[in-house]
DNA sequence: ATGAAAGCGCTAACAG
DNA sequence: CTGTTAGCGCTTTCAT
């Protein structure tokens, strides 16, 4: 280390007061004397102290940095989630004065999540364990996007169930029938509960569904292309399409229109995520909206509230999405 | 604190040796009898034992979390910019294991930056005295995608002006001579380096640039909109156009094909950044690369190398952009 | 209102 | 190879 450092006893020294008295002053406490609180604030700025967070975190015992846990599959940073649950997550720590721990994981080296007072999983795959260790040394842990009740944790999760039901009552509504769908990774509990619900739903309402338009897709673009055309190559092509990510719904569309059709007249497309660079696509997407940005920002004030102890009950909370009607759905055209 | 810490102590009463073998043996220091690590890792096993990385920051003196400080004016985390820096230092970070803290910073509260060994600023808009007072604590600085000679820091960028200059060289061999340009924020180095660049080029090159072609946009996808539709309602139509970035080059794709021209038959475009979703659009653009991943990565492992003393020398790199051909590019049309 | 002193959990000489 | 001990920088009783 090259760096001199600056401590609470050089700061003590130059204000000619207790090192009690300089940590008051950082400290806010109020019984300090005005003289004294102004010989420690000339010095803290000449020396340009700043206190020691570890050995504060060390003396307090509490640990005032959120932890955020990411998992690494390749494309995650491209998706709209994972980028608004850092900015939501960022913001929120930032608006408290909370150091944010970022990490990305693969789900082998188990990162050491006690650098921090509480951690946010975003979303489980492939990192089931770390949240188990975590709990058990009694971090407080806050799983978000993915509901876990076998698990002793607090989450704050999107009836992603909901949402594919929303999109299948919609379509059904504008008196669709030939409706195809194009799911997301069907390993991430995000992906499996839309197209769930979605199926399910349009079970319940007797909608019969080809097994050709049911598509397995991983919310890649790639998967998308693959899937749409192939459904651009059936004898009866269908008249509603709902993917399980905005990302896909674009993709979607430019296959429909390199096919010479058009969205919504020949075709309907419905996205899921409310993505904002899904506005600047050619029609705009009609989507299933999830508050991200605020579930992020819960999970810290959530996390925040343990550390002080102002809570600790349970916070199991699951957020109902929202249908968003833009231009890329219509009633299927006639006699269809 | 509803934690029930385990401390080190814990695990040499159960494993029955000194507090020293325990630390040895987290620390893998070679000088342990196998017998001895046997107990204390079935000790540490069974107690589910993680150390406290205050306690070890404090101790050694030594933080080997690198922060990460990000601008935090509105849409950044929409840039592709930006979520490049977090992903390749976020990965650089998880293979050297190190932690990342990461802040957003408005300007005004100055972040405890000390809660890091070394720092890496993306861009330093609005906080360039917190770069100082972090400097001037000792802190190991790295700033990215900024050259800033008169401050002692180190930096690793880009040649803003050099990609700009790219353009106007490719452009003058295609034979344009109607070129315009939509700049990026004039506030940030790299918007009024692309820019400048670009502009001397052109001059250097005596090709004369009218004013009504040269467009201040702010990178944002409207700001491009607007420039893109007076450009287009100009007696003379440009046939090229050179964005700062890509984002605001597809935007621009957008209006020239809403009024009814073609890219690049009618209109040549160019963006900045070589951001994959570009890839997806109608025609791929051609536009200018920069390794924002490797330099990530490279801050990292430079603050990594100075925490470990392995090397303190100044590090001032600047990394050359690249043009990279693709559809939205040709020669003007005969006669123009 | 102020300070002395103990201790947070860990590492790093130093002895043995 | 192992253990004792003295801090690291700060907070927090407890006196004064």
């Amino acid at each position: 280390m090259s760096k001199k450092n600056i401590s609470i006893n050089d700061v003590a020294r130059r204000a000619k007061v207790s090192i009690t008295t300089v940590s008051r002053v950082i400290n806010n406490v109020p019984t300090v004397s005005v003289k004294n609180r102004v010989k420690v604030e000339e010095a803290v700025k000449h020396l340009n102290f700043s206190p020691n967070v570890s050995a504060q975190r060390l003396a307090t015992g509490v640990n005032t940095a959120i932890g955020l846990v990411m998992p690494g599959y390749p494309g995650i940073f491209h998706s709209f989630y994972a980028i608004e649950l850092i900015r939501g997550v960022g913001h929120a720590c930032e608006t408290l004065r909370l150091d944010l721990v970022f990490h990305i994981t693969n789900g082998f080296n188990p990162l050491n999540t006690n650098a921090a007072g509480g951690v946010i999983f975003a979303d489980i795959i492939e990192n089931r364990s770390q949240v188990e260790s975590a709990v058990a040394r009694g971090t407080p842990c806050v799983i978000v996007n993915n509901i876990v009740d076998d698990l002793d944790v607090d989450y704050i999760a999107v009836d992603n169930h909901l949402g594919g039901e929303l999109v299948a009552d919609y379509l059904i509504g504008l008196g669709h029938k030939r409706i195809a769908t194009v799911s997301g990774n069907l390993n991430t509990q995000s992906g499996l509960h839309r197209h769930e619900g979605f199926l399910s739903f349009l079970k319940k309402k007797k909608n019969i569904i080809p097994p050709e338009y049911i598509c397995e897709g991983d919310y890649s673009r790639r998967s998308a292309r693959i899937a749409a055309e192939k459904l651009m190559k059936l004898k009866k092509i269908p008249t509603a399409i709902f993917a399980a990510s905005d990302d896909m719904a674009l993709e979607i569309i430019n296959v429909v229109q390199e096919s010479g059709l058009k969205v919504p007249e020949d075709i309907t497309v419905i996205g899921f995520d409310d993505n904002p660079a899904c506005l600047y696509s050619s029609v705009s997407l009609t989507t299933v909206k999830q508050p991200l940005f605020q579930i992020a920002s819960e999970a810290v004030r959530f996390l925040n509230a343990v550390l002080n102890e102002k809570k600790k009950k349970r916070k199991k909370t699951v957020l109902n999405p929202e249908l968003v009607i833009r231009e890329s759905s219509a009633p299927p055209k006639k006699g269809l």
